[in-house]
DNA sequence: ATTAAAATGAAAATCGTTATTAATTAACCC
DNA sequence: GGGTTAATTAATAACGATTTTCATTTTAAT
C-alpha cells in the first residue's frame, strides 16, 4: 500500500484513478469532487459535514449522503483519507496526505490541534511488545480546553 | 470526589449509598447487583454484556436494559466505573477501583490487556500545555495482534 | 452505439441508545 | 407497622447515525 503523504492534488487523483481501476470501480463525478474537497480543506469532516459542504458548493451535483458514506469508506480502505472516533460527535474523516499525527481536542469549542510526537510513538511499540502485542495501530487523544477556551 | 481505588466491596457500597442518598436517589436491588456484577468481574462490558450476565445469573430479578444503560451512566458520573470507547464495538465499562491504566487490544480475538506507563502521562501533558491546552482527559489505546493470535 | 457491470439517490431498515409512561418500590414520617 | 410521596422501574416508542435495498442512471469497454 503507497503512503499518499504530500502527494499534489494531481498525483493523489492519479493514484485514487488506479485504485478503482484495480478494484474494477467506476471513476465517477461524485467520488471525484469528495477527494477534491477533502484535499483542499484540511479539517476533520463527520460524513454529514463534508455532505453539506459539497451541497452548497455544487448545487448543481446530484449527491446522497449515503454516497458521501460510500465513498469515505473506500478512501479509508485505501489509506487515502484517516478518521478519529470521536466519543459523541461521531467518526470524523481527514485527508491523509500528511504524516502521522494525533489530536489533542478542546472539549469546550471542539477545535482540534494536530501533534506528533517521537518519544510517545516509540513507547508505544515498546508497551505492546512487553505485552507480547504486535502493534498495528493506536489512538491517542489529548481532551482539554484550548487556550480561548480558558 | 474521592478515589475509590482499592476500595473493598463493603466500603465501595457504602460509598454508592452515600452519593445516592447525597442525591436524594434511591438504592435499589437493581442498582445493588449491577454494582456487585461490575465489582466481581474485572473484564470490560458493554452494557448489553452486563445486562446479559445478570440476566443470566439473577434469573428471579427483574430488570430492563434501559435500567443497565441508566445505572451504568449514573456509575460512571460518579466515577465508580470508568469507560473506554472502542469504535464499532461501542463503549465498555469496568470498575475504577485500580488505578489508572490504558489498554492494548487484540484487534483478532479482542482480548484487553491494561498497562500504565508514567513516561506517557508526563508526555501527554507536556504535549498539551505546549498547545496551550489544560488536559483534562486521555484517550490512549495500542491495538495489535497479541501473543495467542499471531 | 451497445452492452454489462457498477454506482447512484431515495427510502427503508438496522442498531445502539435515550425518552416516555404507567405501574412499582424505596425512604421518610407518623 | 401503615401511609405518603417522590424516585425507579420495565416495556415500548422514539431517536439519530449509519447501512442496506432497489429501481434507475452512469460508466467503461467493445
Ligand atoms: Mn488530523
Ligand atoms: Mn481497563
Ligand atoms: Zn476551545
Ligand atoms: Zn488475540
Amino acid at each position: 500500500m503507497n503512503s499518499i503523504v504530500s502527494l499534489s492534488y494531481k498525483e493523489l487523483l492519479a493514484e485514487f484513478k488506479n485504485i478503482l481501476k484495480q478494484n474494477q470501480l467506476k471513476f465517477t463525478s461524485q467520488r471525484e469532487i469528495i477527494l477534491y474537497t477533502l484535499y483542499n480543506n484540511t479539517q476533520h469532516f463527520t460524513s454529514e459535514d463534508l455532505y453539506m459542504l459539497i451541497k452548497q458548493e455544487y448545487p448543481e451535483l446530484s449527491i446522497g449522503i449515503a454516497t458521501v458514506y460510500r465513498t469515505l469508506s473506500l478512501l479509508e480502505e485505501n489509506n487515502i483519507v484517516s478518521s478519529i472516533s470521536l466519543g459523541i460527535q461521531g467518526k470524523k474523516y481527514e485527508i491523509a496526505n500528511k504524516p502521522h499525527h494525533d489530536h489533542n481536542i478542546c472539549e469546550t469549542c471542539n477545535k482540534i490541534v494536530e501533534f506528533e510526537n517521537d518519544e510517545i510513538e516509540e513507547l508505544q511499540h515498546t508497551i505492546a511488545k512487553e505485552n507480547g502485542f504486535i502493534l498495528t495501530n493506536h489512538l491517542m487523544q489529548l481532551y482539554g480546553i484550548c487556550k480561548e477556551c480558558q
